[in-house]
DNA sequence: ACAAAAGTGTTACACGTACACCCATGG
DNA sequence: CCATGGGTGTACGTGTAACACTTTTGT
């Protein structure tokens, strides 16, 4: 015996949901779909599983393809399976996000994708279940983030204390007291304070801060609580 | 254009991890495998995705077909994907966890797949990845319920707080002071006092309780705090 | 000097935990 | 009437939220 007789064979693909934050909001990078159908409209990036490749293997293939960064946080979100929901031919697709340091992917290889950057309230309807990935990917996103130290993802490597606050404030469309929030992300012990300081958005200045990389990995699956109430956040 | 071309098509099936509770311990129901390779060894119920199924009737499909249930607690794990985690011939499968009530299925049926309940410490080793997929699954339960009310979906209709207190004492390996734990649960109002006790396993008696099943719909995403120190115990 | 943002100090209070104690009942 | 497990009362401490106030510096 060496297959599984009377069993339907399908296409396996992969597509990536790929956020990033750009100093003020998040924002969504989709690029100008390049094969028929639907040739030149919004999608995201995605790609076919290949022989003797894993899932994992595949997204960060695609995702490097676009970005020509490794190592980016990606996290496999769903399988999304409706036979009908590509149109050419039954294909179940994995749906994986992506949390990217917005500065650091090349643009060249996004131009060549014709690739572009979305506030997430402006993006433009994406094909086939697409819109779907992208609202389950908030959704986790808002899920994941309000309990583990996820967001420091999408920062460069120094950073401010106002900034990381923008950015949780940004993703939970909300504004915190900016005094119990320092404290909180300040007592996790996961920031490591720089000497110098930016001074760029007020006149005092902010200091930099680095993560702590050991401390970050050891207590990642740690629960924290930087969001006051998570549960009104959490659909 | 009605195809992609140049792109493998491979075999997509689910793999079902059921976990249910005998009143004192947390079980895994697998059977023997009724095809080649491996046949008779032990595995995981699974069946392979047909044409215009989505993974999700799949699911149910194949959990239904093993013990005459419908509408049970099913939740998408993780999708495998390891090019040759099947030796016939390329297979990727998604994993599904179920909750069960242990005492609705049909023994029957069961009895068919020749099915059994283990301990999880007693589990033989299972066929493929399939050990791999228990373990995750072990994991996100934890996870899970240590978030939110999932493990209601494990007991009878009627219950006592002894009885739920079993159980997560169960699902975490450890002990938790009985005097706080029901003052917790109840708090959420979550439950509803029955005029009824059990007898069985004390003498005073333990009152009877349902679950008020809007709240509990309403309240599922909410964030519940029934494990002291849930960090311990989440890997 | 003043405005604007960063950051510190202080207090009130909710919640979780620990544990003494009371309750109900079968043997 | 006592042993056993179910359940209530209460006191203590930690952690969170709220907010007055100080610091720094560019204009």
């Amino acid at each position: 015996m060496t297959r599984y007789s009377k069993q339907t064979r399908l296409l396996l693909a992969i597509d990536c949901i790929i956020f990033g934050f750009d100093g003020s909001n998040i924002k969504l990078l989709i690029i100008k779909r390049g094969m028929e159908p639907e040739k030149g409209r919004w999608s995201l990036m995605g790609g076919f599983l290949q022989p003797k490749e894993s899932l994992k293997e595949c997204a960060n293939r695609v995702l490097n393809q676009l970005t020509g960064l490794e190592g980016v946080y990606l996290e496999q979100l769903r399988t999304f399976s409706e036979y009908d929901r590509d149109p050419v031919e039954r294909t179940v697709s994995v749906a994986y996000f992506a949390l990217i340091d917005i500065n650091k992917y090349e643009k060249q290889l996004s131009h060549d994708y014709s690739a572009e950057w979305f506030l997430l309230s402006e993006k433009p309807k994406l094909i086939f279940d697409h819109d779907e990935m992208v609202k389950l990917a908030q959704k986790q996103l808002r899920y994941k983030a309000s309990l583990h130290p996820i967001l420091f993802e999408l920062l460069p490597e120094k950073f401010t204390i106002p900034q990381l606050q923008g950015l949780y404030e940004g993703v939970y469309d909300t504004s915190f007291d900016n005094r119990n929030f320092s404290r909180k992300v300040l007592s996790t012990g996961l920031l490591v304070k720089q000497k110098e300081k930016d001074k760029l958005s007020s006149k005092k200045g902010a200091f930099y801060y680095k993560l702590d990389k050991k401390k970050y990995k050891a207590n990642f699956q740690a629960f924290l609580n930087f969001i006051p109430n998570p549960d009104k956040f959490i659909t």
